[in-house]
DNA sequence: GACGAGTGTGTAAACGATTACAGCGACACA
DNA sequence: TGTGTCGCTGTAATCGTTTACACACTCGTC
């Protein structure tokens, strides 16, 4: 059925061993031969069998993407990231997505195992632990965006920390004194990161009562929900910092539906940087995430160390975020393209 | 390094044929003797080599799936539509996304076989003609969304025409009479049989002069710039059907720019139904694709290629879309959600 | 003209699984 | 007791590569 190597060294009268090096291109084999053997390869359409390569040279060139439920742009980006750098290196990408529970998430560990050269882990419910169980000794992992990786694995992060320092500092700038901030859900990591730079951004301020900390958990919902708990406040803050965009758009929507105007009687800013967040109304000031170079910066990473070998020093690195600047806060900058402000939507 | 069937059978204090028949499943072997198989295995945290694996059975149970430069819900909502039903049946998935041009995408159909059971392939780039050229004789392929692909290949598609037709009919029935549409490029399949959707409805409704028919190009700037085209004819639609969600929004943006209400004035809607939509002002109606079930279906025909083995029937399947009213062609229904409806936005 | 140093090529042994075939008890039946 | 059947297990061939090793040949060079 499929064409092997012993046919192309039979049509060009040749042996397995001169084929071999010639496609693989090592070892002295002279032009013509060469050129012969090329020539037959690609009249019979061959095409090296990978499990048998990967049998001898027990490599797969291929990586492992492990991924919870993920959605949009997020996904997206991330898998465009990843698979750039590894085109570039002539690697390959076994993908598995959307594991909802842990069993599940294991079970996918165990089957890639074996199949690629290394893994590239964002479930966060696969623990370290059972990273460990499941792979052989000094298998090449890349946890991004797990907490707690820090002992056998590389992992990369996102700077959430700094993003909402940031974040406050711009507020302030604007004039803020009293800044809420809407909270994620306390088991995310994402989440409990954001909330600890908004606390030192807000100490650092030197007024105490300007924090003001409301449960969220993520979801559009809850946000809509927190507009009216922060409307029935005594003393209202006069901006609100949402954890993510989905919160602050759940947020913008609550305020408008109640006759609150943002930015001017409050301003909104939210985290992510969806590309929803442009489109409402008005745009909402949030702090970007760089995915695709969170995906490739994984990849690279990971094929950095499947090249170097065992015994490598395991890194920890964390790529830092920006703030974009819309007009949920009442910032305007003048400059920006009509489809980024959104202008026309109202 | 990695721990072999041989190292489970001494553990085991068997050869590697009860090993293997243990874990297969396969072939009568005595209880005892297979649960200490069973326990040798896990202890050693054995699991197959996949490459020796498939060098042997000739199946890798692993699907191929090659996508274009795609972006955002698609690309996610695609995946995840094929993850799942691969991961049903014990499938892996092979993933190459973003090829920008033709060399790049026949690279890497070289590039996969080898490596995979079958084939998905979303790229326009990749000609049928092509696939044959590379790829062993009967080698399974399930083409999606894909011109002429009628012979070789399975092949998968949205019905375009169709919900183009539902869209012209539903506004019809809204009472509107001179209806425009906002084309998308002429090479573009999707936007061709939208087109002729269109075309096919309008005739049907007898008053030739229904029609009217403007350029555009799929993106949102198109949609902005028809907005004047629009506003300037002598004979203003009452209506406008725009190919892809992103031209309706830009058109939206451009008639609310220059006062022109929608709905009230005229009339908007779009196609694909991409999250945004909800969440302008006013929503979009829109024709749903269901694109989950695009990739589900597509990963299933080729499954069902791959068992029935070669000689099998082509089947050329059609998937239904769905028509979402929401509030920019006018049409209340009263039920929708606060999320759904945007109202909160304005 | 014998001898190393290259070149260019072939032979055959891995790699880790599956599986056809054979062997070996035990047991039933004549 | 011989014989056929059935259940369980082992031996060894096989899949398609890569690559260590060996071999043959051609050149200078002493």
């Amino acid at each position: 059925m499929s064409v092997t190597i012993r046919e192309v060294a039979r049509e060009a009268l040749v042996s397995v061993a001169t084929v071999s090096r010639v496609l693989n291109g090592k070892g002295p084999v002279h032009a013509d031969t060469a050129k012969r053997i090329r020539k037959a390869a690609k009249r019979l359409h061959y095409v090296p069998h990978g499990g048998a390569r990967s049998l001898i040279t027990r490599r797969t060139t291929t990586l492992g993407v492990l991924l919870p439920e993920l959605h949009g742009e997020f996904f997206s980006e991330l898998i465009r990231g990843i698979d750039v750098c590894a085109r570039r290196k002539e690697y390959h990408l076994l993908v598995s997505s959307s594991h909802s529970d842990r069993a599940e998430s294991e079970e996918m560990v165990r089957a890639m195992r074996g199949r690629v050269d290394g893994l590239i882990v964002l479930s966060p419910d696969v623990r370290p632990h059972t990273l460990k169980a499941n792979l052989p000794e000094q298998f090449p992992v890349v946890l991004v965006n797990t907490a707690g990786g820090q002992g056998a694995f590389d992992s990369l992060a996102v700077d959430n920390f700094g993003g909402a320092v940031e974040m406050v500092r711009h507020m302030v700038g604007l004039g803020h004194r009293r800044i809420a901030f809407l909270q994620g859900p306390a088991a995310n990591r994402d989440a409990s990161e954001r909330l600890r730079g908004y606390r030192d951004a807000i100490a650092e301020q030197g007024h105490a009562d300007a924090a003001v900390e409301i449960a969220g958990d993520f979801r559009e919902e809850s946000g809509y929900e927190a507009s009216g708990r922060i409307l029935s406040m005594k003393r209202r803050p006069s901006a609100v910092f949402a954890a993510n965009d989905s919160m602050a758009i759940g947020l913008l929507c609550g305020f408008q539906e109640k006759g609150v105007r943002v930015p001017q009687d409050v301003a909104i800013a939210g985290f992510d940087d969806i590309p929803i967040a442009r489109y409402v109304t008005p745009p909402l000031t949030s702090v970007r995430v760089p995915i695709a170079e969170l995906g490739a910066r994984a990849a690279e990473l990971l094929i950095a160390g499947l090249e170097a070998g065992p015994g490598r020093r395991r890194t920890r690195e964390t790529l830092s975020t920006r703030l974009v600047v819309r007009s949920s806060c009442g910032e305007s900058d003048g400059a920006r393209s009509r489809s980024a402000s959104g202008s026309g939507y109202g």
